[in-house]
DNA sequence: GGCTATTTTTGACATAAATCAAAAAGTGCA
DNA sequence: TGCACTTTTTGATTTATGTCAAAAATAGCC
């Protein structure tokens, strides 16, 4: 698995540890469309995305569905509302591809990282990077014009253009499908 | 000190833990304007607000003065782009008030981290609140109208309208000035 | 306690992006 | 291959918020 290295290069892992996670992670394919997870539930599985996309989306009050983020390969992905305060969670997840994902229930990730100190560091990593990814786009939301949010995104992930519909994509910038229409011929310069 | 409470309230430490904790943080008096951290700095400190006002904040492309985030009493604060990423920060840091400030250098986090399991969970614990935070903030920025923003930060942190010059509170909550006054005299509804 | 300097408010106007609506293009499937 | 359905584009109009400028209010200080 892809997986194993990729934890391999944050903190270096025993082969018993590797053993160990390979044998908890179990193999999910996933069809297009495919909802993992609906809002109002508690999620309880870890996923590591080895192909596919997936989008995470809340409904708004007035019922929009907004895309919160995008996970591409080789990502980790939970629900982290739920996750982080073991309450039902505002966030919908659905495949927007056909998609392989690798799972784990939380509660198993828990005691991995209970047990492996080495585990516990690849965990904080991976909250860490979340945490400067999720700075970078408060600052962009905070004074960047919808051209230059739709240039960041095309810096950051090129591929979502072709692989997420319009509107996922618009939702994500927060702005109208309309607007990023616009965009995209360049009527805004 | 307050900051052992909230620790112990977050994961239980051993008398000698604390102990620990205790004899690393330093007290700090800062007087208002004090600007504890320069961009292009790399950050050596974790930080702990006991009393007083910290202000995050970036310079961006035209020069304009961005308030990132503030942090109030309580509060547990490091620059993360520079800890996270040992490189030089993008964000300033300043004290809004008079300031009385526990320091530990970062070093020492880590090594602590590193000895005491308990620390470092109250790390996580300490990163995925954090991370929450952004999420939601995300969310406020993506469609909410200015005055739906003002009013959820009037909610969370409502001592800051009267802490904070309005130009900072504008920035953050990514609108101008002119913008928030008007809020403020209700000439939107 | 009066005088600058700074901060906040107010006003007039400009503009990016939203909204509403309908046409065009693309997609899936019987 | 054609037809319904979905997605994207285009157009006309509105609206929230920005910009620029100046007045009013507030705060800091000799």
């Amino acid at each position: 698995m892809n997986l194993i290295s990729i934890l391999n290069n944050i903190a270096p892992l025993s082969t018993e540890v590797q053993q160990e996670i390979i044998g908890l992670f179990k193999k999910e394919c996933l069809p297009r469309h495919h909802l993992l997870h609906r809002n109002g539930d508690l999620c309880n599985k870890l996923y590591f995305v080895e192909k596919g996309l997936l989008r995470i989306f809340y409904y708004n009050d007035l019922g929009k569905d907004i895309t919160y983020r995008f996970q591409e390969e080789n990502q980790f992905h939970t629900v982290i509302d739920s996750y982080f305060q073991q309450k039902p969670s505002l966030y919908n997840v659905e495949a927007l591809e056909d998609s392989i994902l690798y799972s784990m229930p939380l509660s198993e990730l828990d005691k991995l990282r209970e047990k492996h100190l080495s585990l516990q560091k690849v965990y904080i990593f991976v909250l860490q990077h979340f945490l400067l990814e999720n700075s970078e786009r408060i600052t962009a939301l905070q004074f960047h014009s919808a051209q230059e949010r739709y240039n960041t995104l095309m810096e950051k992930q090129p591929l979502i253009i072709q692989r997420a519909p319009l509107g996922h994509i618009a939702s994500y910038l927060g702005i109208t499908q309309e607007t990023l229409s616009r965009i995209r011929s360049r009527i805004y310069s």
